[in-house]
DNA sequence: GATAATTCTGTTAGCGGTAACATAGGCGTA
DNA sequence: TACGCCTATGTTACCGCTAACAGAATTATC
């Protein structure tokens, strides 16, 4: 049967069961946490008692008097870019194996509401913190020293870490990209981005890969940039308009794979010769490209390993193990199908 | 001045803050919180001590005292179907502007794992649920039944809703589309989809679509099904396996955009004439749709409106006020280049 | 000038659990 | 039988905050 409803509709407590079972709050507290030594017939009786009133234990008070909090606060920019619906779905599964859990928190891009957002969740205690990028406001660098509790920054990994930090140098990933465009031969290099002044990772990766060409004494030819909107249909119309302005680009170089594929997708409607007459490039690696006509080239940016390796520093601090403080990743380059090689 | 670390480490509480500002924790208590009359002063004194010491309330104490929790519990099954991380945006959107604060919780299309993440939810007593689909094992329903908090399940509406309800008739969906394909007519009709017996929605329309074609006569003339990898890969994939064992079909209905996109990308490539030869449609009306070459026929399952009334009924309950029980979207039809008319 | 009304601030008693310690039995052993 | 030693359960004192009420200080009213 399903429980009963409780007719005074007053929420059940630990007395409640103990009452039902006819024995201390303690007891029940035990049994239900599978903590202490309890016998097996008074074990039976509370476990029954529990089920058939539908007691459910609050974890307000249970927290408040065992200092104990088993929420990890995982902090993210969007849920609209795919990676990092993935790299929580790597930090889940880790989690999933102990008492730890994820709790999200999405911040669009703006310090303010990363910094609100991170006040919020630093109020209920959590165990530790998952936080996209290195760039925080002075406040929130701040709450997360004084939080006493590990601070894991991901995804990037140039700049000052507060504690931990697990990702791959952006900076790094865009010189590397634009080695790899250079070698092939490419001359006329167009960039396409989004328009997002607060996207520090995208930001450091146009820097790496502006750097990287300089020092091959060539200059971005031409660029775009988006904001908002859907990034395929954005990837196509920047493709489009940087074509026509500058029609004899050899390369095009996009800030993600999703505009990327917006421009392939444009580009093979024109009949363009890929990678022959233009390279095409994104980053990120996400899943979507395997399915289209072409293979895009892009950098994959382990975003599984990433979230995978956050999620076990928080585990093995929190059973206080010592972790690694400082994990770097290195970026994958993927020719595809739209790189010379 | 970054805040100091207090030496002891200890975490900081009222009791510190009204010890820095001279005046009781009732008052600093009142000051953080913007309740009751607090003079200018004083509140003044308060805050300053407040920030000096970057002190960081506990939420777990506040609301065990007050006996309130801010937090709206949201229950999906995925988050690598964009339909979800987009319901969640509106969801928060409309959040953001009460005192309430979401709370995800990801169950994998799995009932033992959907009742063990609301077991989770629900001890920390959050203002409300919202949780997708009418399907819960008998536990979960129970659970929901007694929280004595408003629970609002989404997306669907075929079935025996706990509280309040917000969606589409998915079987109503699959039979709209269905007529819409006859009366274009195509009689040769194949089916590809998800091979998931959990995916009670896609399930659902699926029989809506067999419904409706039976009516008229027809039956479905070849399927295929899939599970794990990329959505995108795989309609291309299972549109390839179907075209060559039953070349004389005329329509290919996907159960969602994804893998629509995937079969689109396929039959273009093949130089397939779509919708002229062949109709493709799919289900959900994914923004990426709209990059593609043509534009893939799709049902707008209305996940935005879902996700912002859903976010309301929540906020006008947790206000005491009153608000629908059943709310009932249209799915709406879009033609796109893929579907004759 | 005395009383009432209106601020503002403090005191007390929990919220529902758990840590830490206390205690009641049952058992083996000398 | 008496002693210690375990095991199973109970008791007490908080965890950090807030509701509800009490009290002090200030201002208004007649």
């Amino acid at each position: 049967m399903c429980p009963l409803h409780n007719p005074a509709k007053r929420p059940l407590t630990l007395r409640d069961v103990s009452e039902a079972a006819g024995v201390s709050e303690m007891t029940v507290s035990r049994v239900l946490r599978g903590r202490g030594d309890v016998s097996g017939a008074t074990r039976k009786k509370v476990t029954e008692a529990a089920k058939k009133l539908g007691y459910v234990p609050n974890k307000i008070a249970g927290a408040l008097a065992s200092q104990r909090v088993n929420l990890v606060a995982v902090i993210i920019p969007s849920l609209s870019n795919m990676v990092f619906p993935e790299v929580m779905t790597a930090i889940s599964k880790v989690l999933d194996e102990t008492p730890l859990q994820p709790v999200i928190g999405v911040t669009n891009y703006l310090p303010e509401k990363e910094e609100s957002v991170l006040f919020e969740m630093l109020s209920w205690r959590p165990s530790g913190v998952i936080i996209a990028g290195l760039e925080h406001t002075d406040a929130a660098r701040a709450m997360m020293r004084n939080a006493g509790i590990p601070i894991v920054e991901i995804m990037d990994l140039d700049g000052e870490p507060i504690d931990a930090v697990v990702g791959v140098s952006q900076r790094r990933a865009g010189r590397k990209m634009a080695k790899a465009i250079i070698k092939q031969g490419y001359k006329k290099i167009g960039f396409m981005g989004t328009n997002m002044p607060l996207d520090h990772r995208a930001r450091k990766r146009f820097e790496g890969f502006t750097e990287a060409l300089a020092k091959a004494g060539i200059e971005i030819a031409d660029q775009e940039f988006y904001s908002g909107g859907s990034a395929l249909v954005k990837g196509r119309e920047m493709t489009k308009a940087i074509l026509e302005r500058s029609p004899d680009l050899d390369f095009l170089y996009y800030s993600n794979d999703m505009i990327g594929a917006g421009g392939l997708l444009y580009c093979l409607e024109q009949g363009i010769d890929v990678p022959g007459k233009l390279g095409l490039a994104g980053f990120n690696g996400v899943e979507l490209l395997n399915g289209l006509p072409k293979q895009l080239a892009t950098m994959d940016a382990e975003r599984h390993d990433i979230g995978r390796i956050a999620a076990e520093i928080i585990a093995a601090r929190s059973r206080g193990e010592d972790a690694a403080g400082r994990v770097k990743l290195a970026p994958k380059l993927q020719f595809g199908d739209t790189l010379k090689r």
